[in-house]
RNA sequence: GGGGUCGUAGUUCAGUUGGUUAGAACGUCGGCCUGUCACGCCGAAGGUCGCGAGUUCGAGUCUCGUCGGCCCCGCCA
């Protein structure tokens, strides 16, 4: 196919160009054939121009135009034009010019796409990606990848002025127990073993600092065969960050400098550093998330105190097993309807609540159905604590502690919804959570599990706790939290072996076990291993809320729906006999 | 593994207590139109109501199953 070469993009002409002749090469955006004239609106991802035929300008021009239609590739070459003055577009930033036309070459028809390329349109979800070709035409999906591409860009300069260096690790490795399911790849040359796609590079960066090359951060793939969410995708991008002869302080400052300059240069905000920092005690009690949303205030109150004495079993109990009550006030909803209500109640029943405790403050008292069960100084004391006014409505939840701050958290976050706390206009909130437990039990297994991973290390005075008293070690593990959504997570890792293997011994991992699964990070560790911390970034969710998105899959090129199918190249499928031979498997 | 919600024209949706020929807008196609930019005007085509059973004289509508999308819980070191 014969064209010229363009002289520019379609977003760039402007009234200095008026008198030139161009060539411009695009996709028909739309089509305004007005009969005697025809305007084209030619679009490629700089911008949108005008394009107009004529028939006294060029016959042979405008009769092939008429054959145009949305999506067909041209290339056109004409004459830049000031527009007559009432025709301006201000809407366009090429709105002052237009593109008269004397010759059109169509590049390449198209049939008639699925769904118009436009911005603001209604199309089902699965719809746009399986056409995702068409759908990465839209300009909001290009503004997002080249936001994401502007991100990249400003990670990679950030950390090369401060010293990393950028390593690539496998994406073949070994599969590893303990956290997320594995992606497993079988191996042809070595029948019955497989592979697995990193769930990180943990184990690679660790070694990487035995190698000793102090500072790393890689922006690479991850993967992790586990069931999807708006924000969870089986392969996502992180930022993966390693420092030697680190502690806490050094990864947090590393870290803030970034966002202090992605805050400047993605959202032109200054960021105030150093950024607040919740423990992750305070955050459960307080927001009931240990990735708390602080653009509202709508605190949670502990009201064990309040009921110490209360002759309410349902309290009593909690208190008795060591659980926690939890008080939210929601301002002015005293007027909420007993409808209402239920819908709420249902709503943390669903969550696993045995129920929800409501209660309305009158000027003569608490109205609610449980309020016989307290007395008047509870009530008063109630009162108080929740620092609540008439015309307010309490809501209380008990239970186990975990259990029951999750799901206070929840009605929270709902309760932020349904009054309306979380202005569009809401200055981010950017914070540290720390001190995180370094063990969960987990009831199933009867055992402990590392919360951050085995590698993390506790905080020195809780060393002698971990034989004593497991469940009460805090890691020297953080999280950083933007607007309720965990962006990063990392700590400071054990680089002791001895204190290393004490950590598997209360995970219940045997010294054989250790040895075959962690056996070659531990070896690295006998050959001089530096003290070292670091952190990973969950690379789309950040994007995804520097972008303004509700979900990773607006910020990535091709992502899979929420049961992980790719509904544009139809995988994943199934594969010939042949092939399953020669990796030596057998389906069942 | 569990819960919720949705599935009707190319697209987004409406469709009443189960009842005549399943509608609208946008898009598409054709005609007219020389300054439009949500072009306008006239006309037309376009439907396996996701799929499969069932109930019924009669099902887009009710029941069961199934497939798929989205959201959430579990899970995600």
């Amino acid at each position: 196919m014969q064209f010229k070469r363009r002289t520019h993009t379609c977003g760039e002409l402007r009234e200095s160009k008026i008198g030139e002749r161009v060539v411009l090469n695009g996709w028909v955006d739309s089509r305004r054939d007005l009969g005697g004239v025809i305007f084209i609106d030619l679009r490629d991802r700089y911008g949108i121009t005008q394009v107009v035929f004529e028939p006294a300008f060029n016959k042979e021009a405008h009769e092939l135009a008429k054959k145009l239609r949305s999506e067909f590739v041209i290339s056109v070459e004409g004459v830049v034009r000031n527009r007559p003055e009432d025709t301006l577009n201000p809407n366009l930033p090429t709105g002052m010019i237009d593109v008269k036309v004397d010759k059109l070459i169509i590049l390449n028809e198209a049939v008639t796409p699925p769904f118009q390329i436009k911005d603001n349109i209604d199309v089902n979800e699965d719809l746009r990606l399986k056409y995702r070709y068409l759908d990465l035409r839209r300009s909001k999906m290009q503004k997002n990848l080249l936001l994401r591409h502007k991100v990249y860009q400003i990670v990679r300069r950030y950390f090369d002025e401060n010293n990393f260096v950028e390593v690539e690790t496998p994406m073949l490795m070994k599969s590893t127990p303990e956290g997320a399911r594995d992606f497993l790849v079988p191996s042809r040359l070595h029948k019955g073993k497989f592979y697995a796609l990193p769930q990180s590079p943990q184990t690679y960066k660790q070694i990487l600092m035995v190698a000793g090359y102090d500072r790393y951060f890689q922006i690479t793939k991850c993967f992790r065969d586990e069931d999807l969410r708006a924000d969870r995708q089986p392969e996502f991008t992180q930022i993966d960050v390693e420092m030697s002869f680190v502690d806490v302080e050094d990864v947090f400052e590393i870290v803030e400098g970034l966002m202090k300059k992605l805050f400047k240069e993605v959202w032109n905000k200054e960021l105030e550093l150093p950024l607040p920092r919740l423990s992750f005690n305070e955050a459960m009690e307080k927001y009931g998330s240990d990735k708390p949303d602080l653009r509202f205030e709508l605190e949670m109150v502990k009201l064990n105190d309040v009921f110490a004495n209360s002759e309410f079993r349902v309290f009593n109990n909690t208190i008795e097993e060591g659980g926690i009550i939890t008080g939210l006030l929601a301002k002015g909803c005293g007027d909420y309807t007993r409808n209402q209500l239920d819908v709420l109640t249902n709503f943390v029943k669903k969550l696993g609540a045995g129920g929800l405790i409501w209660m309305r403050v009158r000027e003569d008292g608490l109205e609610a159905p449980v309020a016989k069960f307290f007395s008047e100084e509870e009530k008063q004391a109630l009162i108080k604590q929740m620092n609540a006014e008439a015309g307010d409505l309490i809501f209380i939840i008990s239970g186990q502690w975990n259990k029951a701050l999750t799901i206070m958290g929840n009605l929270r976050l709902e309760m932020a919804k349904r009054m309306n706390l979380i202005k569009e206009d809401a200055e981010p909130s950017l914070l540290w959570v720390t001190d995180f437990p370094l063990l969960e039990w987990d009831d199933e297994t009867q055992r402990f599990y590392a919360m951050h991973h085995p590698f993390t290390s506790p905080r020195v005075e809780d060393i002698p706790l971990m034989d004593s008293e497991p469940a009460k070690v805090r890691a020297r593990a953080y999280d950083l939290v933007l607007n309720g959504n965990e962006i990063a997570g990392g700590s400071i890792r054990i680089h002791d072996s001895k204190l290393q293997s004490k950590m598997f011994e209360v995970l219940g991992i045997s010294k054989e076990e250790a040895e075959e699964k962690f056996g070659f990070l531990m070896n690295a560790f006998k050959y001089g291993a530096p003290p070292h911390g670091g952190i990973a970034f969950g690379f789309d969710r950040m994007v995804m809320l520097f972008a303004g998105e509700n979900s990773i899959r607006e910020v990535m090129a091709f992502p899979k729906t929420s049961s992980g199918l790719s509904l544009m190249d139809d995988s994943p499928s199934t594969v010939s006999e042949e092939q399953l031979k020669e990796l030596h498997i057998k389906l069942r």
